[in-house]
DNA sequence: AGCACGCCGACT
DNA sequence: GTCGGCGTGCTC
């Protein structure tokens, strides 16, 4: 018997299929783990099938099998071909998906990588090279202030250089373990309620359809988890499992809270912020069906669950659906191929469905439900938009309106809270001096610098790197410096002035960087030790607090005004979505949204409340304009750092679409080689070629494009392409 | 990805 | 000559 191998490696070279031998005394089953002789060396793989005939002869045999269990399923064998076929995925990096990171790299071990340091003193080090390696310079000198991962260093410098250093014993290789923190059990408390009329329908209809996919369009508030709940029970009564997706896993542990009064034991929750070993626990637990119900952000869609009835996707707009780096998939794509071969059926649930949802509903290939009244008392709160070039008339440049000023003093003395939203972090987008007009960027990369006043540095946004805040301009010596526009940092900074006895909290990407800051800002929030919460579309999301009666949106229009064609719904579903936060319970909500543009149709619409008139003049515009979903984006980016390198690159994959584009005029709208916007990060040159295709013969084209990125090589450089990319910086 | 092989430049 | 760095190609 011959087994089919796929090697992990993820590369395009072995991203092949590889024939071995069964020794006659190995039972193996498709979807095992092997170890396998590969050249010289012994690897790891997946046996992926079990045939009789190979057309490659002298095959060597399988070493061993791993695991004495077989980790992929053979629904997830097929879907790695499908994505493999359809999303151009490698095999590797679909296994990968599926499997808990502590299965791979050998016997179930630690969470470690390869990691390398001097393995003496620098000066030593450097005393013991040839004068002619170069390359083994670069590396020690890089790894002068302490040690770095082996992929990092191989990737910057090359295998070679490394290889011979550790050969000579000027750098040490070691094991090093990456810190990991747990989350607590938490119960949540099962209430007997009673069901609204419209969750009544809504699951009655969810029932009875015939459609696959049906589209739960809720006001916030108006109870879509009971409908889950109700919903995933139904599938437990006919033996079925389920899988539930949130979009951040900051929201997992609350949607579990809420599952586990209701299911128990048999809740399961997947994400990446769990430590290994609570992974692998609760994948297995999935895995041998000891666990019905998986719980997770975007990565749950993988769960190893047998049957499966049902997958909710909550949030179903929401951007962390489509995972943004390698390997690029949709989250949707990946339910309807396992709806498919499940025979179960998708929920996905919004108060702000996304254009394309919501067109695909409209037009009947899902079904469409919408629950339209809000549980609490009182409806949807009041927007009111507040027109800040009037405000400067009237003399006042600040942050604040006088009408928000008014309104969060208000608030505060009544012993409510309030929720401040700003998406931009940060104290200032940027630092600028007034005389010469020199404005401070990044050394690596093409984009300005961001002053942080909290440790008084400037951070680049791009690759992190940080510098010393300039007292007087580089360029002209001048102390006059400016500060851009204003960020979080600097909104707390103002209310501090404001309201100096307040104790505020602040959230968005510098406070939220170890695992537990969010949930615990958020639950210091809740238990009401701080009265305003500040913080960027982060605190946008699923949280009740009861408390807050007051939302101030400052500075509506960024999202509005950032040139991609989805700003005006991602603005529409923001504004939404924040203004939702507000009067969740008994106490009536107010919502000001503060705008130059009061009278853009975005807002006019937001604060009606009027989803479907928004997504009717929105699809108007992107039919009329051909934009997605009316069209398909593709970018193909190539970067490195020399820059003439990745301009003969450029070069090649664009003669290459241009005749692509010639044959097949028929199907495209639009082609265009570029640099990219941001021309460059981490010292590293982009430049891209975006391409619209009309909807028509997509799957060639974009495989045509897949094909060609992949034939076109130049040294030190790197290429990739993006369908639909979600953001094009 | 990681290993072997082989070319080529530098130095006893 | 010959040592070793570094680029190239292959892995069932």
């Amino acid at each position: 018997m011959i087994a089919r191998v796929v090697v992990d490696i993820s590369s395009q070279e072995v991203d092949k299929i590889f024939d071995y031998s069964i020794p006659s005394d190995l039972r193996l089953s498709k979807g095992d783990r092997v170890l396998v002789p590969f050249g010289a060396q012994r690897l790891e793989g997946f046996c992926i099938d079990i045939v009789e005939q190979s057309e490659r002869q002298n095959l060597k045999p399988i070493i061993s099998k791993l695991d004495d269990f077989t980790c992929v399923k053979p629904e997830m064998l097929e879907l790695m071909q499908y994505m493999k076929d359809d999303m151009f995925i490698r095999y590797c990096d679909s296994l990968r998906l599926f499997l808990p990171p502590k299965l791979r790299g050998g016997k179930v071990k630690e969470l470690t990588r390869l990691f390398v340091e001097l393995a003496r003193d620098y000066h030593e080090a450097v005393e013991a090279l040839s004068s002619r390696a170069t390359a083994q310079r670069q590396v020690v000198e890089s790894l002068k202030y302490g040690g770095k991962f082996l992929s990092e260093i191989n990737d910057e410098f090359g295998a070679s250089a490394v290889n011979a250093l550790i050969k000579a014993g000027i750098v040490v290789k070691k094991n090093k373990q990456l810190s990991r923190t747990p989350f607590g059990e938490i119960v949540g408390q099962k209430k007997q309620v009673v069901l609204s009329d419209d969750q009544r329908r809504a699951l009655e209809t969810i029932e009875h359809t015939d459609k696959t996919t049906i589209l739960l369009h809720g006001v916030t508030g108006s109870g879509k988890t009971m409908v889950y709940i109700e919903s995933i029970s139904r599938a437990l009564r006919e033996g079925k499992s389920c899988i539930m997706l949130v979009p951040e896993i900051a929201l997992t542990p609350q949607m579990l809270k809420n599952f586990r009064a209701y299911f128990g034991d048999t809740v399961a929750m997947i994400h990446s912020g769990l430590s290994d070993g609570e992974r692998f626990d609760e994948w297995k637990k999935l895995h041998d069906g000891q666990a019905k119900i998986v719980v997770g952000a975007r990565s749950a869609i993988f769960a190893p669950v047998e049957n499966v009835g049902l997958i909710i996707i909550d949030e179903e707009h929401d951007g962390s659906y489509v995972s943004d780096s390698n390997p690029r998939y949709k989250t949707i794509d990946i339910a309807q191929f396992r709806a498919k071969y499940n025979g179960a059926k998708i929920i996905l649930g919004s108060a702000t469905p996304s254009l394309e949802s919501y067109k695909l509903a409209t037009e009947g290939k899902y079904q469409l439900v919408k629950m339209t009244t809000r549980i609490s008392a009182h409806g949807m709160p009041q927007i009111k938009i507040v027109d800040m070039s009037q405000e400067i008339i009237g003399g006042n440049d600040g942050i604040f309106s006088v009408q928000l000023r008014k309104a969060l003093v208000e608030t505060i003395a009544r012993g409510e809270q309030a929720m401040i939203f700003l998406n931009r972090r940060g104290h200032s987008s940027f630092v600028m001096c007034r005389k010469c007009g020199y404005v401070a960027k990044c050394e690596d990369c093409d984009v300005s610098l961001t002053y942080h006043s909290a440790d008084n540095l400037l951070k680049c946004h791009y690759c992190g790197k940080r510098y010393r805040m300039l007292d007087r301009c580089p360029s002209c010596g001048s102390d006059q410096i400016k500060y851009g526009k204003v960020g979080t940092q600097r909104v707390v900074e103002e209310i501090k002035k404001m309201l100096p006895d307040v104790s505020v909290l602040r959230m968005d990407n510098e406070t939220t960087t170890t695992k537990t800051a969010y949930l615990d800002i958020l639950s210091a929030f809740e238990a009401q030790k701080a009265q305003i919460l500040v913080g960027t579309q982060m605190i946008a999301k699923g949280h009740d607090f009861g408390n807050v009666t007051l939302v101030g949106i400052l500075d509506a229009d960024i999202s509005l005004y950032n040139s991609e064609y989805r700003s005006a719904e991602r603005t529409y579903q923001l504004v939404t979505q924040i203004a939702g936060r507000a009067g969740r319970s008994e106490k009536a909500g107010r919502v000001f949204l503060q705008t130059y543009s009061p009278n853009h149709y975005v807002y006019r619409f937001a604060v009606d409340g009027d989803y479907e008139g928004f997504i009717a003049k929105e699809i108007n515009i992107r039919k009329s304009t051909q934009f997605p979903p009316f069209s398909t984006i593709v970018r193909v980016l190539m970067s490195g750092e020399d820059e003439d390198k990745v301009i003969q690159l450029a070069k090649g994959v664009y003669g290459d679409m241009q005749k692509l584009y010639k044959e097949r005029q028929d199907d495209f709208l639009y082609m265009r080689a570029m640099k990219s916007p941001v021309a460059r990060i981490q010292n590293k040159y982009r430049y891209q070629i975006i391409a619209r295709i009309k909807r028509q013969n997509e799957k060639e084209i974009i495989k045509s494009i897949y094909k060609t990125a992949g034939d076109n090589t130049v040294k030190n450089t790197s290429i990739f392409v993006e369908v639909d990319p979600k953001a094009m910086n």
